[in-house]
DNA sequence: CGGGATCCAACTTGATACTG
DNA sequence: CAGTATCAAGTTGGATCCCG
């Protein structure tokens, strides 16, 4: 009997189904951050948030809105006043990555130190 | 005083930090679906790893893998059989993101049923 | 201000073929 | 088997201009 695939659980098999599934609704460059600046900071313009997440392009950031929106994750709301203003905010769905989004960031903070110290490939970019 | 700056706090500001270190880390769009099947599934060999990671080309699978080991995220172990092999497996640090990968894996498990219902962008790729 | 349209450069990804 | 080389195709970013 020839045994030429890997067995894996149902469970494990469901759980990474999860992993796969998330990671598409936050495929892109930007997506987690722009999440993560709107659960911690609130609801903000276009600009704002364009001056918040360092580095990224108008377009890009267009884009990606656009894609959240798409998946309900965010909620646009545009104000008629002169001249336009927009603001984007989390819908309760797009809340519901707090845990995601919390994990993360305590992640991040618990091995910054390590990073830096290690040297490792990040180090350039995180350094602030 | 004009207030042309959002305020804030450094808590926020952290947080953030460790979102965006964190995703740097994970940057690539398979990086965080490696790491799951090496934390869900255990050492795996290169082929194996291509078969698990659906839709992976062996170069970017190559590269990824690359860059996760100079990060220290995974372990990679050659034996000299003919032909050779190769196993790749988490490293300690590899395996603490598993909070992460955890919270990823449970968030999508959990709202998976909506998602289908809810008719979104993603459904098309998530249904199995 | 909040974008969309366009063009261009640079980087990423994928498919296929090939090697030790 | 574990990659590498090559080329084609897609994605991203930047700059600029435009509109309401």
């Amino acid at each position: 009997m020839k045994k030429d695939k890997i067995e894996i659980s149902i469970k494990c098999q469901n759980h990474i189904r999860g992993v796969r599934d998330t990671m598409y609704l936050l495929d892109g460059k930007w997506k987690t951050l722009i999440i993560s600046h709107l659960y911690y900071i609130g609801k903000m313009r276009f600009m704002d948030l364009k001056r918040q997440v360092e580095g990224i392009a108008s377009k890009t950031l267009s884009k990606e809105l656009k894609e959240l929106e798409m998946n309900n994750l965010i909620k646009r709301t545009q104000n008629n006043t002169m001249p336009v203003s927009v603001d984007y905010e989390l819908t309760c769905f797009g809340e519901s990555l707090h845990t995601i989004i919390d994990t993360m960031g305590e992640w991040g903070m618990k091995y910054r130190k390590d990073l830096l110290q290690k040297g490792s490939k990040v180090v350039a970019e995180v350094v602030d």
